[in-house]
DNA sequence: CGGTTTTTTGAAAGGGCTCAAGATCCGTGG
DNA sequence: CCACGGATCTTGAGCCCTTTCAAAAAACCG
């Protein structure tokens, strides 16, 4: 029943929902240009005014602000086949900078991209508001992580949740990954210091939850991380009962 | 040019667009049943299936979820003309617990509400998209401010924030409101116990940036408040100019 | 290879937490 | 209108996890 492609996004909206021809269409618009980067460039800056949105064809990126105490927070990570900007059409500049954690390719499209999809497509309108809902609940968990956890229980989270987010375009994932991330670009996405990251990625292995080869990061013992954590996969299975049949 | 109404929620969407008679009739559906609380009532449950989201009328409510370490996580308060419950509707069952903070009213409906405001408005589709949107920019700064500052920004940062969205609804707003929140509350929300909250709200108020009479809470500082946690106001107004004319 | 980025380790300091206990406030019932 | 009991606020003292500051080793890249 799924339509054919060899697009990231399509492939990860596909995931959800059975795309028709004519929304697969829809979606082809979004991929139309694409841009390269290598790691460390700056894809935009903070209060750029928001002309496109982008898909992630390949690579992984990071949204960030910089606070005045020169403290760095990562907002977000993108992987092949996410949306980067969605939320960010209620605003006329942009909230934070993005950049490129490995190299990669970005696909911009016009803003306005989205209100061809709003007035064709009630179904994939839904589903787009579902990705961002999904987004929500899954920053949310993030959220209580980092409020409420030790280090171990943030560092476990979020290679649950990175993990967890591969899974939906590679079914197949094994238990080991390379991770596009420095232990500071770590620390910044969990509210810990690179040093500290360090420290904990340490007792983690010493403790037999996880094994560090390099940027290669191998769960070794995902229920117990599971369990340290309160972890529940938001990502692999949502809603679509209420979706409109069109 | 504006609908007139006693609905919060018309109120509140009405703040950000025009809405025509017909968007406003599909809202009103939202309010067609009622429900008071008193507070520390639970409205709902972790887990429990999602079957309808609500329409705040009147009174303060909160999402939060309890860790096995027996702390508490608050994910989001809710106030008059909120909608609670929009980014659960990709999910099956509630991702936390709903309780009273103050007495009050909810207008609960069924979740397939919005299905009919899919199929049948384009525009008010964008614009519940946007609200969605605008709460996770909202999110992203939370996080910002308890992943990287210390007790004082994110309790001026927590403080902004309300004072930011109530004037959505009240543009006239002064800098005094009553805080329906135990101190012990306004910790669960920033990721602090409510013993060191206490003592920073003493630390602000020496400092001349707030005075509190009870729960009642006077900015006194604003603009000192505003740099200390490079807030900004995400609530007040939104780009419409990609929405749909119809 | 040479320079840059990243990882690793140590020692000391600090902000927020825990535990404990007394004071106050507030709603409810008599 | 007052008394009672639970919820909330306050304050002290000591501890602990994470940060800072510093510096060396290792890994990476052109």
């Amino acid at each position: 029943m799924s339509v054919k492609t060899n697009s990231c996004l399509v492939a990860k909206l596909g995931h959800f929902i059975d795309l028709h021809e004519t929304d697969a269409a829809l979606l082809a618009h979004f991929e139309a240009q694409q841009q390269d980067y290598k790691k460390r460039d700056i894809v935009r800056r903070e209060n750029d005014p928001i002309e496109n949105l982008f898909v992630v064809k390949s690579g992984w990126f990071y949204g960030y602000t910089m606070l005045p105490s020169g403290k760095r927070q990562v907002h977000r990570l993108f992987f092949a086949g996410d949306l980067i900007g969605t939320h960010e059409v209620v605003c006329e500049k942009a909230t934070y900078d993005i950049a490129a954690a490995s190299s990669g390719t970005l696909c911009p499209f016009a803003k306005n991209g989205l209100t061809t999809v709003f007035t064709n497509s009630p179904r994939l309108t839904a589903l787009l508001y579902s990705i961002e809902a999904l987004e929500q609940v899954a920053q949310d968990d993030r959220l209580r992580a980092i409020a409420r956890m030790d280090a171990v229980g943030r560092l476990a989270h979020l290679f649950l949740q990175i993990f967890a987010r591969h899974r939906i375009t590679h079914s197949d994932f094994g238990p080991t990954m390379k991770l596009e991330m420095s232990q500071e670009l770590i620390g910044d996405t969990v509210g810990l210091t690179g040093i500290h990251v360090n420290r904990t990625l340490k007792q983690m292995g010493e403790e037999g939850m996880i094994r560090m080869e390099g940027s290669h990061l191998t769960l070794l013992d995902k229920p117990a991380m599971e369990r340290l954590c309160s972890f529940d996969d938001r990502h692999y299975k949502i809603d679509t009962s209420w979706f409109p049949a069109k």
